[in-house]
DNA sequence: GTTAGCACTCGACAACGATGAGTGCTAACG
DNA sequence: CGTTAGCACTCATCGTTGTCGAGTGCTAAC
């Protein structure tokens, strides 16, 4: 499709825009080492490059710059993904030797180290609830009429609620409730609880317990909820704030307001989009994303899981003009070490 | 100090430049209603309010606006709290209302609420371990070699952990210990917690268990953390950017640089400052504030207690021409709302 | 096929002047 | 004597103009 040459000559365009953040001329293409043309051969190829759609001119007589197509063929096709830095590996293996290391702590620390070394924002969707089953109920009374309720589920996720205890049960009649539930509940998967607490449990706490539908009732709130609550740990959102491309505040606005929406950046990082290179590295570019906030930014996306059960994911948000090589080829260390650890861990 | 014609004309001076975040000159508030005097009367005023420190020119010809202490003589002497709008009381009362409620999400959604309310930034500052005692402590085995540490307090705050269980201690070991901690320190203050933790338990762990010195540690590293682990909420962060203000994107990076950091922004928000009207609210304008990245804005907290003990602050973060009125009539609201609920939950 | 040369385009930037809001001062008024 | 009208002066803002330079597209020569 494209000439050796002209796949040169947008490669330096592309690596020399993601570090400059400025229009590229044909002037300053020649004049580095790599690309061995004057100027006005550099022109001509750039000319035909424009007409295929990958560069753009934000206007005449100013250089190029790379369009969405002109990104995507280079994530596709162009970019190499040259070593990581000592410190960079070291960073990233050293996350995942402490030993003490709880599921969702492991993926949030992950995510900030990962802003840290790119200078992007980072956000990290925690475990879902998918394949997660209840290992264990509690009720514990606080005052004469509240009582924190704690859900512990076979990853080690706590989830805990104050709520209400209807008047005038006793002490005892909430501990044969707990047991009760305990036995009948542990091991089953949380979407199913719900469901199963109506089939399995109703009956039989008629029979133990008086005030049953209130019982019931307390339990379907500690429940809800669960369900479509998920975790999103945002780090490096400051950083954004280095790039040039959002010294505008109307900007920054826009895409601040997302990030602070959980529901809506759950269902942006989560869909699916463009593959990038490696396996379940996913590369969104501007308006390839759903969201209307970040279509001039991209977002690289790695998956965690285990036994192919989809966990969560993490991303990278951050300008078009992405350093892409460097955060590829970080994101597919950091799916790896992951995948390990959660093999280890669910084992 | 000031005549009444001088306090009338400062108030109106700052009541207008609250609203229009300009300069504001003698003709304006010779035209308003309230201040029956010629434009000429008027600068004559101004003149000798700026030579006594109230008032600040940017440059010559332009308006005025209130210096620092102008502020600081506007919210103790001259501001005057107008009533809250109907809806404005009914959000704060219904808060309350509600029937389950957690002590921390009372908080946190008072903290929401006030940034809704006034469009500007909240920060709370979650309940401290000061008073607050071990309710329960559980370990659940989640594999062979972690555990998930479960410690509740008695005001219904729920702290967890996942940590590595050393190897060769059986689950009735585990139970043993568990029983051991939760009747010997149920109802120490957590403050206590660790020194209590070696006077009491370690000899009598030595009789039961085996591998006391692992056990002990284990429980430690739950423990750790806690003390100076306070949750800080914050909200409406993206409200500072609809100020005028605040349409630098350098000063924003500074501000929000704070807001991510949690140690630096709970001594920001704890530290005592300025009092302002009413019991317990206190304004802190300008420089007032000890961290260098908010120097231009003013802080208004609030703090919760029980029994006199301070648990927590709430607190807004505006410009200095921040809408003293209405958000200290607030935000008393809110700390009597706050006590009430505190005390009827802490009974 | 590649490159040098040249006219042309267009944003960035500085200089300039007009505009208008606001002041400080002085003199007149009740 | 306090208050006000009038007036000259200041200064930020904004639109205009002109210069500068980076970069292009085209043509002709190598």
């Amino acid at each position: 499709m494209l000439t050796e040459r002209q796949r040169l000559i947008l490669t330096a365009i592309v690596d020399d825009y993601i570090s400059s953040a400025e229009p590229v001329g044909s002037r300053s293409i020649s004049k580095r080492g790599d690309v061995g043309y004057s100027p006005a051969t550099i022109r001509n190829e750039m000319a035909d490059l424009e007409e295929l759609g990958f560069l753009e001119q934000p206007h005449t007589s100013a250089g190029r710059i790379p369009s969405h197509k002109g990104y995507r063929y280079y994530v596709d096709h162009l970019v190499r993904l040259d070593d990581l830095s000592k410190e960079e590996v070291h960073r990233l293996k050293s996350m995942f030797a402490e030993k003490i290391t709880a599921m969702e702590q492991v993926v949030q620390h992950t995510a900030s180290t990962l802003a840290q070394l790119t200078n992007y924002t980072s956000i990290a969707l925690g475990p879902g609830m998918f394949d997660t089953t209840l290992r264990h109920f509690q009720l514990l009374p606080l005052t004469e009429d509240t009582a924190v309720a704690i859900i512990v589920t076979n990853t080690g996720h706590v989830e805990n609620k104050t709520v209400a205890i209807p008047p005038g049960i006793s002490t005892s009649e909430l501990d044969k409730v707990v047991n009760l539930l305990n036995t009948k509940l542990t091991g089953v998967p949380l979407i199913k609880l719900r469901s199963q607490l109506y089939k399995e449990i109703g009956d039989e706490m008629n029979k133990y317990v008086s005030h049953a539908q209130e019982m019931i009732l307390l339990v379907e709130t500690v429940l809800s909820g669960d369900e479509a609550h998920r975790e999103v740990y945002l780090s490096g959102t400051t950083n954004m704030l280095n790039q040039p491309e959002f010294k505008d505040v109307d900007r920054i606005k826009t895409i601040w307001e997302l990030l602070e929406e959980t529901p809506a950046l759950i269902k942006v990082i989560g869909s699916p989009g463009g593959e990038g290179q490696g396996t379940g590295i996913q590369v969104r570019i501007g308006q390839e994303n759903t969201h209307a906030a970040i279509s001039n930014c991209s977002l690289i996306t790695a998956t965690y899981s285990v036994h192919g059960q989809n966990l969560g994911t993490i991303g990278l948000l951050g300008p078009t003009r992405m350093e892409y090589a460097k955060v590829i080829n970080l994101m597919q260390q950091v799916s790896q070490q992951l995948a390990v650890f959660m093999e280890r861990y669910h084992k």
